[in-house]
DNA sequence: AAAAATACCTTGACAGGCGAGGTATCTCGT
DNA sequence: ACGAGATACCTCGCCTGTCAAGGTATTTTT
């Protein structure tokens, strides 16, 4: 089965501020591990990732600077600020709320009457 | 604390269903069922509802017609079709799986290493 | 030198949500 | 009877996020 875009649609900041919580990383790097925590099932599309990557720092939840000691192509490390990490937190507690309505909107029964 | 819009995006057409398989309803009355599952917190703005009936009826998981029995104004009820059932099946199917995504995406956890 | 991998970025098209505005019917107070 | 408000439905046009397609630069492999 695979995922839809849309479902994760309002997500992916969020995403990739979990994953900055980590530490600083790159963005190949990063959608690289969200392939691994999802076994392969779900990753962005690199337009959307960048995208995410430049309202993230438009909105000063992330930093961004060049490192140049990797072995490959130049890379474009990023860092979650404290304003990040507020909106993380913000954002998780959001998901928790979003998980609960979710719950109780689709896994309704057709138990009502008959049969 | 609301809920943002596009974090629900992609699970409208879902929610009406799930909605339908309580039994034939009209708009506005579905919009309210929505509004006690939730305890207020969430409702469509009719033109996403509006916008979504259509959508769903032109794929053929949902069918219409007028019911003119009500105390107010006319009312369009809708009833969910065997394609819709199906839709519905594989709608839930597909909730469980983004859930567990999103669970192991946004909870990580910064316990990797200093402090 | 060519091919492939790594890594980043932009443009344009598309789809869904929704503010704003519109229509028709019924009920209630005066 | 009249106006106000509730019920109920519908449409237009804007905005935002996704992403296919295309582009650039560097390093490694052949």
């Amino acid at each position: 089965m695979s995922i839809s875009a849309d479902t994760l649609r309002g997500h992916t900041d969020t995403i990739i501020l979990a994953q900055l919580t980590r530490g600083d990383n790159y963005g190949y790097e990063i959608n690289k591990n969200i392939l691994e925590c999802t076994q392969g099932e779900y990753g962005f599309k690199e337009a959307t990732l960048y995208t995410a990557f430049k309202r993230l720092e438009q909105a000063g939840y992330i930093s961004s600077y060049w490192g140049d000691d990797g072995p490959g192509a130049r890379r474009r490390y990023y860092a979650i600020t404290e304003a990040g990490r507020k909106r993380w937190a913000e954002a998780r507690q959001e998901w928790e709320n979003t998980r609960a309505l979710l719950d109780a909107l689709i896994s309704i029964e057709e138990d009502q009457s008959n049969g």
